[in-house]
DNA sequence: GCTGCGCATGGAAACGATTACATCGGTCAT
DNA sequence: ATGACCGATGTAATCGTTTCCATGCGCAGC
């Protein structure tokens, strides 16, 4: 591959007058710019970012390190990501941490290694060394959707807690008293706050959330099918179920098939994330939804603020519930 | 952060004694090699890797380009191809193209730029310049799915046209007669394979296949929608829809519930990729599964080969067919 | 006819690693 | 005692850029 000196050397300049004209530095005389412009056609020159990062101590890449790949939230943020920061100049690494703190602090590591500008992060639960570090190193950073308490990071997310409400509520309207949440990983702090609400939601309809009807998930899919099963071992068994998050519902479906129950008639059934798909199972399944393509956009803009020697604030977005058949009908959604 | 000197300075030794205890070369006194680990881990010191693939010339780092990250069967693959090449010591970089050539062209000229040691791509429909240069500069580089014609590229794909026949041979066992399909862009190979699959396996039945029942899509939701909504315009609908990949089907499905169609009773329909969903839809969809992990793993492993100085030939496995109900019930389905 | 200034350009140092080659004791065979 | 060799380490060139500083030139002001 051609370098600077092989464009320079057809030019006829030095490499010090090309680079001025990649990066269109003013001083150049016009002639002398399209002879540059021409040897770098004619070889199909370009410059090796590599090079350039190490002397400019800057990558214009951003760093995004999310929950997992398979979750169709995760994509869409990711997708959206991509195309903000591309908008803005950047690009954009992705690493897949599959729930899985050695894996996210695998990724965190070779981002900075690379020396990515600023990293994009929802993390995983638990207590992340690499995070940690970074954030002592001063590394640009954001959280997207999770977060880490005690971390002074700006946080960009939406706030699902009155959505929760919106469903408890629907719920109960619709005649179930025995509510059931299956959570994301222990410390999972969306997880924990979903939880919150669902239980204090619960309460102000005076109904109970006895610890048999907390099932321990991680936001995958098995976990979701685990949770299910340990519900229907119970001797008596919930009759409604909300899953923290769209994989864990869609492994509670999966045991509800093998068990052969029937949704809504057997046990209602509603999901933490809205995806394409809820719309067209059997039945459709209620959902609350974030405005993920915001949210990533909002994230990116929070990040090249801090890449970029700005300042960035927490932003908080709103989530809602939207209705569907699986937890029974009712005047919204009969017709 | 803390360079390479540092280190040294700290071990009271020469930068070339830190890199050569970082890359175990042979030769350190073993009290030195101490040393210079006990300084390294008090700087926490990580090596930049820009400047060390600057000097070396390999990053260690695959290029991953895909149709789109919204795609179930794409993200599996990504997810497949990063375990594989996180065994063999490599990280990815994935490009999402959006199943649009100049985004696609845009990620494989900044991968290149980032000096990566191969690509794997399974390129977007029509003439991609920056492809051909790259193939042409030499780069490592593998096709996975999808292919360019009259690029000298070893392949990693599934051969779909057997599965594609005992799709046709289920439906018309079903009863059906009227058989539309919908396409991926006009130049996909997976999907020009597919039809012409498919125009074959009608044949042997003695079905024939109207160009207004070949719907053209480009193998995103959307164009699904739309060529459903083409073929129900039609004085006489096809009874049956197999579209070429899963958010086509999606797709379709909008339009039908719009439409207030009824699957299977009014239309059939099927699906290349499984995806997990297709299991809870209503009904549960028919669908042609590729080996997508095993997909990646070879794909990885032949661009390693060629990355590493083997040789690498192209692979070639099989789909099959997974019924479901979407077709209509058959002694297969019914229970 | 100098001096000084600004403009266009070139020379060379740096970025942080790797690595070929040089150096320096020490050991061993002669 | 001498020289060859070996093992451990250091010196410095190098990768491909950017950028600070120097240089040379033409021109205006005196």
């Amino acid at each position: 591959m051609a370098g600077i000196k092989d464009v320079a050397a057809r030019a006829g300049v030095s490499v010090a007058t090309v680079s001025r004209v990649l990066n269109d530095h003013s001083g150049v005389r016009e002639e002398t710019r399209a002879r540059v412009l021409t040897a770098v056609s004619e070889l199909s020159y370009r410059p090796n970012t590599l090079a350039r990062s190490l002397r400019t101590d800057q990558t214009r890449t951003l760093g995004l390190v999310i929950s997992d790949v398979l979750n169709p939230f995760f994509t869409e943020l990711a997708r959206a990501v991509e195309d903000a920061a591309r908008g803005r100049g950047y690009s954009v690494i992705i690493g897949n941490a599959d729930e899985q703190l050695s894996l996210q602090d695998h990724h965190v590591r070779t981002l900075l290694d690379r020396r990515i500008d600023g990293l994009l992060v929802s993390p995983a639960d638990g207590d992340s060394v690499a995070l940690r570090e970074a954030a002592l190193l001063g590394i640009p950073m954001v959280f997207v959707d999770r977060w880490i308490e005690g971390l002074d990071i700006p946080l960009v997310r939406a706030d699902g807690r009155p959505a929760v409400r919106d469903l408890v509520a629907h719920l109960y309207a619709l005649g179930h008293r025995r509510l059931a949440i299956i959570t994301g990983p222990v410390a999972s702090t969306t997880s924990n706050e979903r939880v919150r609400a669902f239980r204090s939601a619960l309460l102000e309809h005076g109904l109970p959330l006895p610890d048999a009807y907390i099932g321990q998930g991680d936001f995958q899919t098995a976990s979701g099918r685990q949770a299910a099963e340990r519900f229907f071992a119970l001797p008596q068994p919930p009759d409604a179920i909300f899953a923290t998050d769209n994989l864990m519902a869609l492994g509670v479906m999966e045991q509800l098939r093998t068990r052969g129950l029937r949704v809504p008639q057997d046990v209602s059934l509603a999901a933490f994330d809205d995806i394409p798909w809820f719309l067209h199972t059997d039945p459709p399944i209620t959902a609350i939804a974030q405005p993920t393509q915001e949210l990533g956009h909002r994230a990116v803009a929070a990040l090249t603020d801090l890449v970029e020697g700005r300042s960035a604030g927490s932003v908080t977005l709103s989530a809602h519930l939207i209705a569907r058949r699986s937890c029974g009908e009712d005047e919204r959604t009969r017709r």
